[in-house]
DNA sequence: GCCAACGTTGGC
DNA sequence: GCCAACGTTGGC
């Protein structure tokens, strides 16, 4: 079992969409090293820290769950989507996702300054890092400890 | 809205 | 294969 960091500007999709979904596929990440992780490293169970990124008070605000193995993102196929890729095929697809499933909301947020603050305790974390821009991040067994259990 | 950081594109 | 230009991310 692995754990992963995923960011979603809430004004697209929050938590509150994924709760009320229940589950969702993740579709629109066009980074090549998200993609990478999403197709040959994210298994069915895997847990999920949902981050809040580019809002009022970025951080992590739930915990979700890795529902289906990958699959072609659907979206680089359809033109009249803002991720179109004209260069991808069904034969050749370039993006694929896995579906996220709603676990559970956090008491309260942990947010970026509170985990910077505790950058000692999480040792190396990505998301930390400066000027990381990952949308699909992995996280340590002790990082997922330390923050799934703190709120 | 600003801007630093970074990934991608494309000319050469 | 280099690298400048450009676009995007995301905190502030």
């Amino acid at each position: 079992m692995a754990y992963w960091l995923m960011k979603s500007e809430p004004e697209e999709f929050s938590i509150e969409d994924l709760a009320a979904r229940e589950r969702e596929p993740w579709t629109g990440v066009r980074n090549y090293q998200a993609r990478n992780y999403m197709r040959d490293q994210m298994q069915v169970g895997d847990g999920v820290l949902f981050y809040h990124s580019n809002c009022a008070e970025p951080g992590i605000v739930g915990i979700a769950r890795v529902a289906s193995a990958a699959y072609p993102d659907p979206t680089q196929f359809d033109p009249d989507s803002d991720y179109f890729d004209p260069k991808a095929s069904t034969e050749a697809p370039r993006w694929f996702l896995i579906d996220v499933a709603f676990e559970r909301r956090l008491t309260r947020t942990l947010g970026l300054s509170e985990l910077r603050q505790m950058s000692a305790v999480l040792g190396d974390f990505p998301l930390l890092a400066r000027g990381n821009r990952l949308s699909v991040l992995p996280v340590t067994d002790s990082q997922w400890h330390t923050l799934s259990t703190l709120a």
